[in-house]
DNA sequence: GCGACGCGTTCCGGACACCGGGACGACATG
DNA sequence: CATGTCGTCCCGGTGTCCGGAACGCGTCGC
């Protein structure tokens, strides 16, 4: 496990609390330990620390994130103010839709999903506020990386397009096509490329410098895929970007 | 500042982001110092190496929270699965009302927002994901005070009813008298006693045991606020009790 | 029943990551 | 120019942190 040799704590209490950024709701301390490489004692003192500051509670003889990350992250003024101002347009597309809302922005190379909007009987998808995602496999992330610098997109292709489904796209050539179509569409569709059974009309949000600052996504099962409307999308996505500089003029 | 009594090191790391959760977008590193009680050096490598860990973001000479905050919240199950369960019941409040819709929950004498659905035009509140409000003053968090433990509103009593806004109740009795109607009501209003010009209602989601769990409220400017329907709040507050029970039998 | 194993908790001598005062350079102001 | 505030860096000192080892408990297989 490559983060033991961090030798700082705070680096230290971050590995930990990332363990749980998975889909794991609780994990014994031996799974900490099988996960860091930390020595037990080390990571049992520290998980009490991390109790003691309310980033990790006990569940039984388990550890959980801590009602405190969820609390923090309500600071995190990037993705609360685009969240604030996104909502309603949100709201509108799915009652345009009726179908699963969200919100992503770009982090790294992954998607990093903002917020979400889903009704009853809408699509089981396994992305969650907080979660992320391969950007070049799901239409959020390539209709952010269509409007991303040329260095962001061949970083992505030099480090590999693993395949996340049966559909996923893994020749650069073709994603590099994709990414020159949304460019002239700003529409970008997943095929089941992320998710088996699940397809995707995405829209880029941009800033006033044409880049991608976030991208919004209509999600739906693959039988009632087919009434999307990318219209709709586009437009939420338009609209977005048209608030964020009314409230931010220069951004 | 009592926070520099601190001496582990966990401890200090979360005092400094903890300093970001109130409306302060970005603080400077004498910002920190004059907030902590740290002192300048100190705090000074413990922002470094919380910039490292991706815990918090430079801006120029500013820090703010970074996005691995956000990230992490993601994870928080309890907070995660109510969100996730109530969403869709929330939307169709929205839709009846039109006005802002909240999801909360109890957190020591707080309300601790989990969610919120706005439109365009909507009443502005101060209130966020991840923000606090005290309880007593609150529709959500009266709505959950009357279905919580005795000791726990005592508590709240003994610690003092301070004001939040010139309506806020801060006689015990009156507030005691408030919880017992909103037992046998299962609603709970706030005329302007938190944000002046605001009104709410909200209802308790109620978990097996007849305790509160969460709750859900309807704010609305207070000109707005007469046509607010209780019964739509109650109604999705027991849909969505009964979602969660349906999702884990015996909780 | 007994031994082995895995788990979490606790102890304690050692050490090194962290501490913080102080120095320094940059910038703003009178 | 002098003063004040800011953020950054240095470095000797030290106390918080480290982690191996021991321990108690529960489970499982023989």
């Amino acid at each position: 496990m490559a983060e033991n040799d961090a030798t700082s704590l705070v680096r230290r209490a971050f590995v930990v609390l990332a363990c749980f950024s998975t889909s794991d709701r609780e994990l014994s301390l031996a799974q900490l330990v099988a996960r860091t490489g930390l020595p037990k004692a080390t990571l049992h003192r520290l998980a009490g620390q991390l109790i003691a500051a309310g980033a990790l509670e006990r569940s039984g003889r388990n550890y959980r994130l801590g009602v405190k990350m969820f609390e923090l992250s309500g600071a995190v003024w990037a993705q609360r103010v685009l969240r604030d101002i996104a909502m309603p347009f949100l709201q509108e597309l799915y009652e345009q839709t009726r179908e699963t809302v969200q919100l992503a922005m770009f982090d790294g190379d992954a998607v990093l999903y903002i917020d979400r909007i889903r009704g009853h009987n809408t699509a089981v998808l396994p992305t969650f506020p907080g979660g992320r995602m391969p950007a070049y496999c799901t239409a959020l992330g390539k209709a952010m990386l269509a409007f991303s610098p040329a260095e962001t997109v061949n970083g992505i292709i030099a480090r590999g397009l693993i395949p996340l489904s049966p559909r996923t796209v893994t020749t650069p050539n073709l994603l590099i096509a994709q990414l020159r179509s949304i460019q002239r569409t700003r529409i970008a569709y997943d095929a089941e490329e992320s998710v088996s059974g699940v397809c995707c009309v995405a829209a880029p949000v941009l800033g006033a410098n044409g880049r991608a600052i976030a991208a919004v996504s209509v999600s739906a099962t693959t039988p009632r895929a087919r009434r999307l409307r990318a219209e709709s999308v586009r437009s939420c996505a338009t609209r977005i970007g048209q608030a964020l500089r009314d409230h931010s003029p220069g951004a």
